[in-house]
DNA sequence: TTACTTTACGGAGGTAGCCTCCGGTTTGTC
DNA sequence: GACAAACCGGAGGCTACCTCCGTAAAGTAA
């Protein structure tokens, strides 16, 4: 199916070098980092840089796939937890987290599930997908409000994630989810 | 104290066309809006707008003021109203709205509680020193569960302001704040 | 090795936005 | 009408984005 042909030596070092940079890039200045500084560090070209990685989006969504994809088979994992809410939150909280990677990353994913144009779409709807699953089983168990929809509850782990790294200090997105969990609980 | 001498015909005239342009620009392309493109439409230089407003916050500030002092009043008057929750509740929605006024802008008044340096600090301040009152009245009501802070009270419903600003329909932010606030109820 | 093709490199260059600085103009006042 | 103070405007230096294409390096076959 997809034959994809070796690169050659010289693109695939600097591929590579390219990441690492542009993993330190935003890992430092958050999503917004300057692309010029990446392709400097990387000792390459500008030009080489928007040949590997067409946009800002493309370079990230390379960044985050591995990422991404471990956290969709804990959704796997977690289906068999024996607590289904407790499932569900491990996997937010594990979620919450990767999406809080970069600074400025929160606000691209959420922009991300509504533009299938984007580069991260694919990533998201994944993430949407495999916690939709937890979400229903949180629901038959009885455990989770009958009301709240998947989209809705990824947009309040999104809005928590998001106002946790407008928090001075750390762990303020999993002080923040909890508020938010424990009220979602069905009474 | 504050006596102002009053401006010259000139600058009150450029003043005001600045931010008459200024509110138009954020409204449409958000707190992102080029200023060039402001002092362009105002049919002034960019010089004239930097000088009126030193920095992008300043020029934030003095939109949003009046704003926010109604915002504050709404407090003292909801701290008369009958049900402790549903005058809280109809605070936050209020400043919900109006911190989302302009695309981008909860980001920045999020920035701008930790930030003193930063002119919306001021504004951001008093709205929090507002809040406190009625999240102090709504706790000795036993209405609110006793552990939630303020300052958290505000960030999540930023958190979820930010997060309907990134649904496409409207009226997000109003459902994901009643998730939220209906799960903070005093049990 | 050499000769040749394919693939990839790199940076100049055009666009845009930020912000500062200062020669020149306008306003208010006496 | 003349003068000082207040104010204007945009050129200019900087950084970043992204494209384009002449040049160079890597792979391949003889």
């Amino acid at each position: 199916m997809t034959d994809v042909k070796p690169m050659r030596a010289d693109a695939r070092r600097n591929y590579e070098r390219l990441l690492a940079e542009a993993k330190r890039a935003f890992t430092e200045r958050g999503v917004d980092a300057s692309l010029e500084d990446v392709a400097r560090s990387a000792g390459v070209g500008i030009g080489t840089l928007y040949r590997h990685f067409p946009t800002r989006e493309v370079l990230l969504e390379t960044l985050l796939r591995d990422r991404f994809d471990t956290q969709a088979g804990k959704a796997r994992e977690l289906l068999a937890a024996e607590d289904p809410l407790d499932g569900l939150y491990t996997w937010l909280v594990g979620f919450g987290t990767a999406s809080g990677a970069y600074r400025g990353l929160t606000e691209l994913l959420a922009d991300a599930i509504n533009d299938p144009g984007s580069a991260l779409h694919a990533s998201c709807h994944a993430m949407q997908e495999a916690a939709s699953q937890l979400v229903d089983r949180a629901k038959e168990a009885g455990a989770l409000r009958a009301d709240v929809t998947t989209r809705e509850l990824l947009l309040l782990l999104h809005g928590a994630s998001w106002a946790g790294t407008h928090l001075p200090g750390e762990r303020g997105m999993e002080r923040l989810l909890t508020l938010v969990f424990e009220g979602l609980r069905a009474s």
